[in-house]
DNA sequence: ACTGCCAGCTGATTTACATCA
DNA sequence: CTTGATGTAAATCAGCTGGCA
């Protein structure tokens, strides 16, 4: 039994990419379709077989939920009294932005360049929002620049500004994903470690079950007693000591030596609750 | 009620890399 | 094979905001 044995368990661990195909190649924008646009990225780990956490499959939730719930919580979070006075304050952010686009274009981030900091309003995060929803990558293929236009003559912004929104959107929805996917793993393997723990005890007590319904003899380590088909004797004994049981014998004779075999306990291999 | 500090959010920039014509 | 254009991810910066002592 080799490391990959016990090492091989049949997870799947991916991040951030589907786990199937193109694991080597990563990215190809061109060759995008609409359904690897839509992927989420995802850390992903599942026991071959097991449909339980097939984020590909199943994924949509977590990552827009997250969002929606992120984006709830932090920008727009704070109770009606923000609410109102975001409301409030809207139409004339609105337009201070188309305004400020419209300098922008003059001079490209030039002139005072005190960085001052766009804040987008609620129609805009909603509309970009939705957009994202429907592709998170704006699709190289086609009407990359199109689309951007189009999105940004809708909501008054600069290409650049849609642009960099969704890189942003994707970045951080990635790392939320993840967070999220890192807290499962953690859980996962407090789990198996448990697990772990009880079926080792329960080797344990089967063991020592078994060793008190032997005959006094054959309680001896099965090393001692290996016999040798050439002198036909029982070999080994005056092991003493637990880690001794190849050692002394296997000096004097090559065949006591493989008697006796570590136990390893390999979670995977048997059927699991962990996960 | 006001103030200063801090953490988190988020728009923007930079850099490195991949892909394609 | 090389090169320039294009697009993206990742890292980072920096302004803004809300919570809290």
């Amino acid at each position: 039994m080799g490391f990959d044995d016990i090492c091989s368990p049949g997870l799947v661990l991916g991040l951030g990419i589907p786990s199937t195909e193109d694991n080597h190649k990563p990215r190809k924008p061109s060759l995008k379709t609409e359904q690897s646009i839509n992927f989420e990225p995802s850390l992903t780990l599942s026991l071959f077989g097991s449909e339980a956490f097939d984020k590909k499959s199943d994924a949509p939730p977590p990552a827009d939920d997250l969002h929606r719930q992120d984006s709830a919580a932090s920008s727009f979070s704070n109770g009606s009294v923000k609410r109102e006075r975001e409301l409030l304050s809207e139409e004339v952010e609105i337009e201070r932005n188309s305004s400020r686009v419209i300098s922008d274009e003059d001079e490209d981030g030039g002139g005072s360049n005190s960085r001052k900091k766009l804040r987008l309003t609620k129609a805009q995060s909603a509309l970009l929002e939705e957009s994202f929803k429907q592709h998170s990558t704006l699709n190289p293929l086609s009407i990359s620049q199109k689309q951007k236009q189009d999105l940004a003559r809708e909501l008054n912004l600069r290409p650049r500004q849609v642009e960099v929104w969704f890189q942003n959107r994707r970045a951080r929805t990635k790392l939320k994903q993840t967070e999220v996917d890192c807290e499962f793993l953690k859980k996962c393997c407090e789990t198996l470690t448990d697990e772990n723990r009880r079926l080792q005890k329960e080797l344990q007590e089967l063991k020592a079950l078994k060793l008190a319904q032997q005959p006094l003899y054959m309680q001896l380590p099965a090393a001692t007693l290996t016999m040798c088909p050439s002198c036909e004797r029982v070999g080994g004994g005056g092991g003493g000591g637990g880690g001794g049981v190849g050692e002394n014998a296997s000096k004097n004779h090559p065949l006591i030596a493989m008697a006796s075999k570590p136990h390893f306990f390999n979670p995977f291999t048997s059927p699991s609750a962990a996960c």
